[in-house]
DNA sequence: CTAGGGTTAG
């Protein structure tokens, strides 16, 4: 794109001129919007000094032209010079000059100008007042945008439509949902944006109460005469969880001819997510392959949808895929996206690799990436690493990052690190959250250190007011089961603020069977049956409990309780990758041609542990 | 003939 100068921009229209005349003013306005188009202060500046020598600096609409192109040019100030220098200053000229303000990201002096402005001759009006909400609203100052729109009511400017929106978009960005559905309610006229906003609103909030009212929001639009457009739908579709009404949405889309043959890619991926978040990963490849055309946001949703769902070979292709075929680079999100991948796929080689071409193209500096870092190096064994980008590396460290360590530590069994993390993290003056918690207690768990443990729960609880989640409590049932104290494991479940759900019971449960406690045993299998009856592992472990204590007849009983509710447990199975070769095992299986040497090897290596754990043992007690 | 609202993902 060349430069072109105002001065010989003019010259050209002075050339047309002979055949048609063009007004200075026409021309000034043209060269106004080219220096608004290109952003160029130059040009702004080269028009601004034309339009003094041919003395048309008190036109109204040149003047309001010149204010935007300064404010674009990021020099609001210049703007307002121009506004002091107008003798008669209208409404469009104040509106203009707020409003460059704000875009500017200079909202006090916006406030300031529009109290000038109350107080003047000049009525603020509905564009001033929609300007206004806004500011409000980016401010989140709930107090000021109440105050805002308690002064559109007086002339009855509340009315209008897009005032109304800019109102109901403040009441949300305030975080005030309810505030924003009672002008919703008031409004004589509502149009596409209103909806959206409420759309957005109903995202922003909750996600149970919100499915009853999704398929009533399509009737209620309808009635309205309005219909939902791809602002509308891509809102919709990250809040239908499982309900389904992911598909009734999809399904709109394809009947209606409009937004199917629009192929907005933003839709596509909303589309591509949600499915992948329901599990069905093989119908968002399916929407995924149909899209016209994908950009890095589609592709790292897709890749993420292999990801959750548990398909990380097919997510490795895709990740090679989007940069061979599509010559589309990864970026911060992608890799984030692809860094489980790596912890699942047990080698250490591609999560290296991934943390060099960061480094490369100087990704690594992110938060979300570091985090995802420290966490492939600690799945993947390599502590040492975790440690190193945690320390070393350049980010700003969030409760996330803090947490990830201390849960590392406590995956490999180290206790007291975690222990000693979690404090230098209160140090710090960093708030834990409840994934902190669950960490540092499950580390505590697996590493026998009670007396920590309870010490850290009472300090969650009293110091930073937290209320411990379900699988907090989990944590404490088989922190305090595992190291024998059942008594206490008990009475900490009959004694929670919350309702006990299946994973604290289970928790007990594994506590009964190591320490042969039958009578909580029989308990709890009774509430946990009781709470999922219809989980096939509870009767697995049930039967397997009564075998090992020789019950055959309950086992008999269990066996055919679980034929009737045709209940099926999926075994489970490792597998490892050899030269290209994923071989797979289930539990004592025999089917593998290198059986009888690996069993051989496992023997082996079982009893070297059990010396090591005996020699373990004899130190600790000595 | 000038100015305003909804949002933008993984």
């Amino acid at each position: 794109m060349s430069f072109i100068p105002a001065t010989k921009l003019l010259l050209r229209y002075s050339a047309t001129a002979t055949a048609t005349y063009v007004e200075p003013s026409t021309a000034l306005i043209h060269c106004l919007e080219l220096a608004i188009e290109r952003q160029s202060l130059k040009l702004t500046q080269q028009s601004h000094a034309q339009i003094m020598c041919w003395k048309l600096h008190q036109n109204p609409f040149i003047v309001t032209k010149l204010i935007i192109s300064y404010a674009t040019c990021q020099n609001p100030g210049q703007g307002k010079v121009v506004f002091g220098s107008v003798r008669e200053k209208n409404v469009y000229l104040w509106n203009t000059l707020i409003n460059g303000y704000v875009r500017n990201g200079e909202h006090e002096y916006a406030f300031q100008l529009f109290s000038e402005m109350c107080e003047g001759i000049v009525c603020p009006d509905d564009f001033t007042f929609s300007t206004l909400c806004k500011v409000s609203g980016e401010v989140g100052d709930i107090g000021v945008g109440k105050y805002v729109h308690g002064k559109c009511f007086r002339t009855g400017i509340a009315l209008d439509v897009v005032v109304a929106n800019s109102a109901m978009s403040m009441y949300l960005k305030c975080g005030s949902f309810c505030d924003s559905l009672k002008v919703f309610d008031e409004m004589p006229v509502r149009n596409l944006s209103s909806w959206n906003v409420v759309v957005n609103g109903y995202a922003l909030s909750g996600e149970l109460e919100t499915i009853a009212t999704v398929s009533r929001l399509f009737r209620l639009m309808d009635m309205d005469g309005v219909r939902p457009n791809v602002y509308t739908l891509s809102s919709l579709l990250p809040i239908c969880g499982k309900s389904g009404y992911g598909r009734v949405i999809h399904s709109y889309i394809v009947r209606s001819e409009d937004l199917s043959s629009s192929s907005d890619v933003h839709l596509g991926c909303s589309l591509v997510d949600m499915y992948s978040r329901c599990g069905e990963v093989w119908v968002a490849r399916q929407v995924f392959d149909r899209m016209e055309s994908r950009n890095v946001f589609a592709w790292t949703a897709m890749i993420n949808g292999y990801v959750s769902n548990g398909h990380i070979d097919e997510a490795v292709i895709l990740f090679r895929e989007m940069q061979i075929r599509d010559g589309i680079p990864p970026n911060k999100v992608s890799l984030v996206s692809i860094l489980p991948a790596c912890s699942s796929l047990a080698g250490l080689i591609g999560g290296k690799q991934i943390h060099g071409y960061s480094m490369r193209r100087m990704l690594n500096s992110a938060t979300s990436f570091a985090n995802a870092l420290i966490d492939m190096y600690f799945r993947c064994g390599s502590i040492c690493y975790a440690q190193r980008v945690f320390e070393n590396e350049n980010f700003l460290k969030d409760s996330i990052s803090w947490s990830s360590v201390i849960s590392g530590f406590g995956m490999h069994g180290r206790g007291r690190d975690a222990m000693y993390t979690f404090y230098k993290m209160l140090g710090y003056g960093i708030r834990p959250d409840m994934i902190t918690l669950i960490g540092v207690l499950s580390a505590c768990s697996r590493s026998g250190l009670v007396k920590e443990g309870i010490d850290v729960y009472h300090t969650a609880i009293n110091e930073y007011g937290m209320k411990p989640s379900l699988e907090a409590c989990a944590c404490m049932v088989d922190m305090l089961g595992r190291a024998g104290q059942l008594k206490d494991a008990l009475d900490f479940v009959q004694h929670m603020s919350i309702k006990p759900g299946p994973s604290v019971w289970g928790a007990l449960i594994n506590a009964c069977i190591a320490y042969g406690d039958s009578e909580t045993l029989e308990l709890a299998y009774g509430v946990l049956i009781h709470l999922e009856p219809e989980n096939p592992s509870n009767y697995v472990s049930l039967s397997n409990v009564c075998a090992l204590s020789r019950k055959w007849d309950v086992v008999a009983k269990v066996r055919t309780m679980m034929k009737v509710k045709g209940l099926r447990k999926t075994p489970g199975l490792s597998w490892i990758d050899v030269n290209n070769q994923t071989h797979h095992f289930y539990v004592a299986d025999k089917q593998h041609y290198c059986s009888e040497l690996i069993y051989e090897l496992l023997d082996h290596l079982s009893s070297m542990m059990k010396r090591v754990h005996i020699d373990f043992d004899l130190m600790n007690f000595t």
